[in-house]
DNA sequence: GAAATCAGTGTAAGCGCTTGCATTTGCATC
DNA sequence: GATGCAAATGCAAGCGCTTACACTGATTTC
């Protein structure tokens, strides 16, 4: 018996329709099995009393849910927007719907999220970053759920990701730095511990101090968590050393806005008295005065093949690649050529 | 029988601890209603096993996810994050789990949005602003699910809202800029159609104009996308004129920093040659210089007031109020004072 | 000491959907 | 007109969980 003014059901649907709940169910996931003018009656049902089917009511009886997952570190700030945008516009394309969350650079919460992405029944999962506790892939192995990490590019992890060597491409800014006549250089990083990202573009910056013969345990760094706020504050205390850098590299452009502005307000001028550079080429980076320069990262590109990548990861056509991208430096007014 | 080597159900706990699926549920949902030494069997089962509730058997069983949904215009830029994030974490105090999706500005794809978030269960929506087709309030209300919306402040559409006068806080900015001198105003708005935010802040704006003896209808307006370009290009448009505005209003911060970018491209400097206003009070509004002046909203407490209040919808403690947040001016350095 | 009470647990009926298999239908073929 | 076959549809068994109700044994009450 169909519920009084309630939420209408397949049942009602089929009722109204003078059809099975099979014949309906097959009008919503495969027309094509339907002869036209069954389909006709069963849709204009549908639509006269307004259902929509019950998801999870579906996933039970399906076992699956066209769903993906995907979790960031932070929401705020558009470090992930953009990337994330077009991951979901190539999962949309594939019929895939996109559940985001996000874990406040905290790993317990990661995990947490990562549960209830699973319980909600998500197909694959997006994870930003390799570092993170094994047991996490062994219960995911467990679940069968594909897992692809975005921008890392780690081959000897051999887990399957798409994005770029932070090392390397840490190092190539800070040759260019090098190359522009820059000795004293001061570091101001994101956390490194959980942060495989923020971790190899200080292996990076030490790379290229100790290729260039600086010593790069001479280098003052500075970690500190995300945020214009934090850049501020840390590019102040460098500032107050003896030998005062000449150029302040940070981890991202976060950072290094904050460090444009702390320069600003302590009445230096950048880059004529300190230069500073960033980190993953965001929006910000050329909305302030001068303009951030950083190394550029190929948000778009990196979120679309990871859709690709993941989808066909759960559609079992792949286990699962590693897959490169290319950065590009971004040299602008904020950096100053020493030689020039 | 439980299947070899597959995801753990109910039915394994149960069997591994030696009691029904009953007991297992309600060690996990009401675990006072077991006593101790049963649940301790139970949960060091659950640990053993692995097991995670599958979410989908269990809102079909219990009507209930505790999962709140919210569609927002927009996730890049930080317009709403600041109150995202407010809202999300009172939420997961009260034991709810936020979806969130976004509707790129888009009527259609926010019912969309709205469908999908229903299908899954939402116990209830928080939506931006009331303008939308009446059909989409019609349905929720025969779904019975309680929508809240935010960012507004119209008490007499009889809307649950929480949310503050734009058309009001509008007024107020402008009167200042009036009060300094100011006679030729251009505005850059966002697109108001379908965005009742949008159109009251132009509302407000030529209230403003009218009680001070000026021509509402003589204001050149550019109606345009959300976006720090399109700021940047309308700013260059109304600085074509013969009588060049002495001051450029925005609809937002982000169009605010793009008509700063674009005064600065053309080589004018703010504020000597033109001044220039937002709305909002994002991070970015301080980032820039010169600082802008803006409207700063009351975004975390807008956040955390809108969960409470709709949880408290959901849990029928209440039926919706509306509540009026108030809207500060934050006069910076981008607004010049004539007299002064 | 029998009856009443109660806390703790088990039994089993769904929740709304998909899908393998069985059945019916429509139609070309003999 | 009977036969065979494929296409269209129906039947019914779950998917994994919650919860109303039934049951059990211990404790209290008179």
């Amino acid at each position: 018996m169909s519920q009084l003014r309630s939420v209408p059901t397949l049942d009602d649907v089929a009722r109204a329709a003078g059809v099975s709940t099979a014949t309906v169910s097959r009008c919503l996931n495969s027309p094509e099995r339907v002869v036209e003018d069954t389909r006709k009656r069963v849709m204009s049902a549908v639509e006269h009393l307004g259902y929509t089917p019950n998801f999870g009511a579906r996933v039970m009886a399906a076992r699956r849910t066209f769903t993906i997952g995907a979790i960031i570190p932070t929401m705020e700030n558009a470090i992930f927007a953009r990337a994330l945008q077009a991951f979901q516009e190539e999962l949309h394309a594939r019929g895939y719907t996109l559940l985001v969350a996000s874990s406040a650079y905290q790993p317990e919460i990661e995990e947490e999220q990562i549960r209830s992405l699973v319980a909600r029944g998500a197909d694959g999962l997006l994870l930003i970053g390799h570092d993170r506790d094994p047991a996490v892939y062994d219960y995911l192995k467990s679940r069968e759920i594909p897992v692809l990490s975005a921008w890392v590019y780690l081959p000897d992890t051999g887990q399957p990701a798409v994005g770029f060597d932070n090392r390397r491409s840490m190092f190539a800014l800070a040759q260019q730095v090098i190359d522009f006549g820059h000795r004293r250089i001061a570091m101001i990083s994101g956390i490194t511990k959980g942060n495989d990202r923020a971790a190899g573009r200080v292996l990076g910056l030490r790379d290229a101090l100790q290729a260039n013969g600086l010593d790069p345990e001479a280098m003052p760094v500075i970690e500190t968590p995300y945020g214009v706020e934090n850049g501020a504050d840390a590019l102040r205390s460098l500032m107050q050393a003896d030998a005062r850098p000449t150029v302040v590299m940070c981890g991202n452009d976060v950072l290094a806005v904050g460090a444009l502005r702390g320069a600003q307000d302590m009445g230096l001028s950048v880059p004529q008295d300190v230069s500073v550079t960033g980190f993953d080429d965001i929006e910000l980076a050329r909305i302030v005065t001068p303009q951030i320069t950083t190394v550029h990262v190929p948000h778009r590109e990196m979120g679309r093949k990871a859709a690709i990548a993941l989808v066909d990861m759960v559609e079992k056509r792949s286990t699962g690649d590693v897959v490169e991208l290319k950065s590009t430096l971004k040299i602008r007014g904020s950096l100053r050529d020493l030689n020039g």
